[in-house]
DNA sequence: CCGCTGCGTGCAACGGATTGCATTTGAAGG
DNA sequence: CCTTCAAATGCAATCCGTTGCACGCAGCGG
């Protein structure tokens, strides 16, 4: 492929035009202090008239930095609908905002697969400098792999036992706490918990909500419902799965909203009440959550300050510190489920 | 800021551990059919052995292609609630599908503003190849000043109609004859449409809508919302607002399916039953449609197939050649409103 | 045995900016 | 009037690949 477009102007153009050198109209546009005000005026009045701008990958091949960070969604690949998306996309939308206030561009990665590799030569070739991974996926092995390399990277989701990488995430047990306690509260006795335990995430949400309902005056019974995928279709049909075998729940604890609305669903084509024969607590507090029907009752976590902790630790990362995991407060949105 | 980390093995490194010359390393890497396949596999053998991976801000810088393309969501600033933004996100998924088909990289981009400058400079200092925006926003003005730049993009909205830019979009007059026939059949006479004319979309499928309309025995009677945004909040707000004021409609088109659940909400807290009293279809067939209660009627158009299209086009404005607008058909999909 | 064709490689000249160090200049200090 | 110092600017090396062109060598027809 033959080079595009014409020669575009270069540094050494506008040098030459506003009667300076090279280097110094290099500080101009990184705005050194060294520069006088009138030469820094005169340069940049001359290289907007002329449409100049900072060759991006010269100063990068330059700087070897490439000023990026890459954001890997961690979605099932072919399912587009995957029903937990809108919770990590309005999770993307914090973390870019983040990111632009640091004059970093967003890469939009999809997981190339769980080889460390793929992601040291991402590095290696200096498209990008560090990593925000959107969830760990079911087990987390190959992020502790590649915490063994030299690629920074932070993680939204469940901390790690082992701290072998830096997460942020909901504070899951106790966002699964105050459901059990609702549910203690309620008097419930047979709660059902939707949701996949392979999922760091949902292992602690299922933990929370055991502590919750150890509150009770009367134990409650706990039982699992595992999903594949956390999809509003997914649930409704495990639910109704399960709904015919097994008993009938008196509260459902889901995994995530959607994952709440699909065993609504389900509970109706059973001829269950929610709330009156079953109380049900979803997590996300997606924006849909309070427009459902009933309006759901569900755990919030914050993502705009989940957002900006995300890079924050992720530019510690790149300074070489190790950043401690943290967590974002959680908190019970009762509304009528 | 000093250039970060030790100096990583570079090219010459490789060449000289394989005993070749650096150009025909480059030319492994770049798949060039000129090298021998023994040579081939014993440099790429080096090469993973020692992790190495091209540099590619010096390639992008060489090559002067970023292989790199923007995606600007046009969504106001702040709000990242806009309950418009899972369709875009949807749509994001498939653009970037198309994009990794292609190898290029995936740029997230907030709108700077409107001034076509930012663009430019954009593309000046080879941070992108070009640009696809999700959305005109209100009034098209500013799209068709950059049209006249040579920054190469394509928009997802309504065909301009001085066709200065190439545009993809749902076939936005037939999705709104759509809606416009059916409230015909359901014999509706006082039809609201619920949108902004401001943005050209929405536009068309007013138009559409009357054109529909059109189709029945007795002339059907339209008026309008104009909300400022597509949420959902703001719809209930201007839905409520109108039918507090002027009279009760017995059909409500929605310029989206956030404004149709809206409008919904607000018509059953005057009392109105849909679909009984009125008859109520949105636009865009968001995954939560189907679990709205109730199931929500709307056009569907898509995404899939928009996304490849937009990428398709693209490509073809980077090759010099000025695409052709496109549509993507759009259904009904009737439900229960 | 010679000249030609083509494949596989190497040479060297870029591409556009950054930066450590040297240099100029004007003002302040002696 | 001569230093001395800081501020402002210039020099030249460097970052790492890509590519037009030249070259060596093997095989082939004459």
């Amino acid at each position: 492929m033959p080079p595009r477009k014409q020669k575009l102007t270069s540094m050494d153009d506008i040098a030459r035009l506003a009667g300076v050198s090279k280097p110094t109209v290099s500080r101009v546009f990184k705005d050194s202090p060294l520069i006088s005000p009138q030469t820094k005026k005169r340069v940049l009045e001359i290289a907007r008239r002329h449409g100049y701008s900072v060759n991006w990958n010269a100063r990068k091949l330059r700087t070897n930095r490439a000023n990026t960070i890459a954001v890997v969604m961690h979605l099932p690949p072919q399912t587009s609908e995957t029903a937990s998306a809108p919770f990590f996309f309005q999770l993307l939308n914090d973390v870019a905002g983040g990111l632009w206030i640091r004059r970093h561009d967003v890469l939009l990665c999809a997981p190339e697969s769980d080889d460390p590799y793929a992601y040291e030569s991402m590095i290696a070739s200096r498209r990008t400098d560090g990593f925000i991974f959107f969830g760990q996926g079911p087990g987390d092995q190959w992020l502790r792999n590649l915490a063994r390399t030299r690629v920074p990277f932070v993680v939204w989701g469940a901390a790690d036992e082992r701290a072998a990488y830096c997460t942020v995430g909901s504070d899951n047990r106790r966002g699964g706490m105050l459901a059990g306690k609702r549910f203690a509260e309620l008097g419930r006795q047979r709660v059902l918990f939707v949701g996949n335990r392979a999922h760091p995430e949902m292992a602690q949400r299922r933990e929370g909500l055991e502590r919750g309902l150890a509150t009770a005056k009367r134990a409650a019974d706990i039982s699992d419902v595992d999903v594949a995928d956390f999809t509003l279709e997914t649930a409704r049909r495990a639910m109704a799965a399960v709904l015919a075998r097994r008993g009938r729940p008196d509260g459902v604890f889901a995994g995530s909203d959607s994952v709440a609305m699909g065993a609504i669903l389900a509970l109706r084509d059973v001829g269950l009440a929610v709330p009156a024969d079953v109380s049900v607590i979803g997590y996300n507090d997606l924006p849909m959550a309070q427009y459902f029907q009933p309006p759901l009752t569900t755990i919030r976590q914050d993502t705009h300050q989940a957002g900006s902790l995300l890079v924050e630790k992720l530019f510690q990362a790149l300074e070489g510190v190790r950043p401690e995991p943290a967590t974002v407060p959680t908190t019970l949105v009762v509304r009528d489920t």
